[in-house]
RNA sequence: GGCAAGGUAGCUCAGUUGGUUAGAGCACAACACUCAUAAUGUUGGGGUCGGCGGUUCGAAUCCGCCCCUUGCUACCA
């Protein structure tokens, strides 16, 4: 009986180019849509671009075209690319479509009606000129650290301080250059809240791999917060009904556009949306996500569902990060890649391949070692795998003219690839793809460990034997199409190929039954080794120069505790330049107070003297009043990165000894330092 | 600091509910073979399974503590 089923996967964003990353989750997805059609499912794959806010608006708006003109333009970029990886969907389609909009604005209405949907007042910078809210990223000004211009509202790229858009000097809208305004706007809210029970219930179902559940029950536990489905004119997206100038939030109808994307294939092919949307629907739903965006998938989208007369999805698949060479995906390492650039080096199926050998159904990082891939690929694919019909072609067409032999010569071989169908398909269904990789290429070994031991290069010299040559022969090739079957859903490509070489269709639609007196296509060269060059260049060519060039990235402070020695207690000795960076100072507690809403923590106004004045939080608030503090002299590291809090920026880290509590004992100059005076 | 997931051969990874000398592929070495895209086969070297302690007749596997990596988070700076 053939299961119905719909599949998703993330909805790209459609204001910049893809790459490897979304590709590990559409080659994912993909992988697992190829197989359930190939196993006779009634399988749909979904998926669209995510078209709406800011952002687009922004970058429309620059390049001198409309929002429109600018999403198409990714949208067919993104479908290339995505063609180009044969990822294979039923549809793509878009969030800014005629479809998302109505079920934007149905689901909204009904969790409105509901009692779902709240209105708050929100304070923002505000763009008087563009007449715009603005974001952080899209305010800029001189920092107030380092006196670098031109920096982002939340972080300086020449310092790595962190602070807020209001601590900017001469903040400026990066728009417009108007100085922000701060101003208040109401703004419509979902109240995540209400669905406390029915999330604590999904979340103990089996929809969710274990490890997403845990961090879903996390949140749970931490309390749900209302969620800011709103944003205000001017904004490319959806406006809200009865609402005007108030637009819908991009997250809000982004995973809507699965059930756009699904209506816009639905009303192309003659079927009925409820079948796979209602409440009663019998189909199977998967969404195949990033761990990055659990919180939507696995929290909003239920509930707003649930509210809105829906049905559930039947399970979230997240998937871990990529990362290259063991490192996060980095332009000026070369190994921020995007689809195109790989496509314009390397053969999809290699990557295909070589994430398929490494995907399991965990939400792990996936790692992809450019080495291990050349390896990998060349070893099994073109070593293993398609030396298969590569060394046996000729002794078929030689031996018995180009057929296939009218009898199995190696039957417990035979049965042993082809009795592996159900436990490959299980894994394929589990998503655990590395152990279907591993158990083919296995199979794929004994092959060619029988081909060897019955030696038929041998048995071919000889006109009494060359018929059991071929015969040794038909059975590897026979082999290798069971093989090529099960990997038809990683390397579709190679399939195709592998059909034409064995003059058959692949199917893999219950049992396997011999290919006997069957003539076979001469053997033609079906993938080519991978290039180590071509890796190089590929790397060479994802290269930013102007990152290159660019000054050393700041420094993410990441206090790496230093190890202790064994003996002493002490940490590890360090060379005097490692002390000569940290930038100690004398500084005067110029002013100090207790911060509102925290129980360790006091406000202290640092003077450094000719260096100005330094605002740092410091925890001690256990052990020492404030008023005890106004006026001493301590010492500070003046060159710590800033460091964003929740009660506002502290800069800087005055010392103390002692355990904590009561036991904290801060540190003094003698009296006669003066404030600013470097602790050498 | 808290939570989560990890830490197994040079590299990429398996190791089911604790059970005989810890596995695979790649890489490396030797040998064999020459049908095949310098492919394949056989053999071998290489790991105190992050560290310490505990439970057990027995632990990579269970428990505790610690160290390291990644992510999220935090009145931490």
């Amino acid at each position: 009986m053939s299961r119905q089923i719909l599949v998703t996967s993330a909805l790209p964003y459609a204001n910049g180019p893809l790459h490897l990353g979304h590709l590990l989750e559409s080659i994912q997805t993909d992988i697992w849509v190829r197989f359930q059609k190939q196993r006779g499912n009634d399988c749909i794959y979904l998926c669209a671009d995510d078209a709406h806010g800011t952002a687009i608006m922004l970058t429309a708006e620059k390049l001198g075209i409309t929002p429109e003109e600018q999403i198409a333009r990714v949208k067919a970029e993104h479908e290339r690319d995505l063609a180009g990886f044969l990822i294979r969907f039923d549809n793509y389609h878009s969030t800014h479509s005629p479809e998302c909009k109505h079920y934007s604005e149905e689901i909204y209405r009904r969790l409105d009606a509901n009692g779902h949907i709240e209105r708050k007042d929100v304070t923002q910078l505000f763009d008087p000129e563009k007449q715009l809210f603005l974001a952080d990223r899209y305010i800029k000004g001189t920092c107030p650290k380092c006196k670098a211009d031109d920096q982002y509202g939340d972080n300086c790229e020449a310092c790595g301080a962190t602070y807020t858009p209001a601590e900017l000097i001469n903040p400026r809208s990066a728009i417009s250059g108007a100085t922000p305004i701060e101003k208040s706007s109401t703004h419509f809210f979902f109240k995540l809240g209400d669905f406390e029970n029915l999330l604590r219930q999904w979340t103990s179902s089996d929809a969710l791999q274990p490890q997403i559940a845990n961090k879903l029950r996390e949140w749970l536990d931490a309390g749900l917060h209302s969620w800011d489905i709103s944003r205000d004119a001017p904004y490319f997206g959806f406006e809200i009904p009865g609402a005007p100038g108030k637009f819908f939030y991009v997250w809000l109808d982004a995973p809507i556009g699965y059930m756009a994307s699904c209506a816009n294939w639905c009303e192309a092919n003659g079927r009925d949306f409820n079948e796979f949307w209602g409440v009663d629907s019998k189909a199977e739903l998967y969404h195949f996500i990033g761990k990055d965006i659990i919180n939507f998938h696995g929290l909003f989208w239920p509930a707003m569902l649930d509210s809105a007369g829906f049905r559930q999805p039947t399970a979230i698949y997240a998937h871990g990060f990529l990362t290259v060479n063991g490192k996060k995906m980095s332009k000026s390492r070369g190994t921020f890649i995007k689809a195109e650039t790989y496509l314009e080096h390397l053969p999809a199926e290699y990557l295909r391949y070589y994430f398929a050998a490494k995907l399991s159904g965990a939400v792990d990082d996936i790692d992809l070692n450019l080495e291990d891939f050349i390896n990998r690929v060349n070893s099994d694919l073109v070593g293993k795998l398609v030396n298969i019909a590569s060394r046996s072609a000729k002794f078929v067409h030689k031996g018995n003219a180009g057929k296939l032999a009218s009898k199995q010569h190696n039957i417990e071989l035979w049965k042993r690839v082809t009795g592996a169908s159900d436990a490959i398909a299980e894994l394929y269904e589990q998503r655990e793809y590395s152990k279907a990789v591993r158990e083919i290429m296995a199979l794929a070994d004994a092959t060619n460990e029988y081909f060897d031991s019955c030696e038929p290069w041998k048995l071919a010299k000889s006109e009494d034997t060359a018929g059991q040559a071929a015969d040794v022969a038909s059975q590897c090739i026979d082999i290798f199409r069971v093989l090529m079957t099960y990997l038809t859903p990683v390397l579709p490509e190679l399939a195709v190929q592998a059909e034409a070489f064995l003059n058959c269709k692949l199917t893999w639609q219950g049992e396997f039954s011999p290919l006997q007196d069957h003539a076979i296509e001469p053997f033609k060269a079906m993938m080519n080794r991978v290039d180590a060059d071509k890796v190089a260049a590929m790397v060479a060519a994802s290269g930013d120069s102007s990152t290159a060039a660019a000054p050393a990235a700041p420094v993410k402070a990441k206090a790496k505790k230093a190890a202790k020695d064994k003996d002493t207690g002490i940490a590890d000795t360090i060379a005097y330049p490692d002390f000569a960076k940290i930038d100690l100072r004398v500084a005067e507690i110029i002013a100090a107070e207790a911060v509102e809403g925290a129980d360790k923590l006091l406000r202290l106004t640092l003077s450094l003297g000719e260096y100005g004045e330094r605002q740092v939080f410091a925890g001690i608030k256990t052990a020492y009043t404030a008023e005890q503090l106004v006026g001493k002299l301590t010492v500070m590291v003046a060159n710590l990165e800033a460091r964003k809090m929740r009660f506002g920026l502290s800069e800087g880290m005055v010392l103390a000894a002692g355990p904590g509590d009561q036991e904290i004992w801060l540190l003094s100059p003698d009296s006669g330092a003066k404030a600013g005076m470097k602790i050498q």
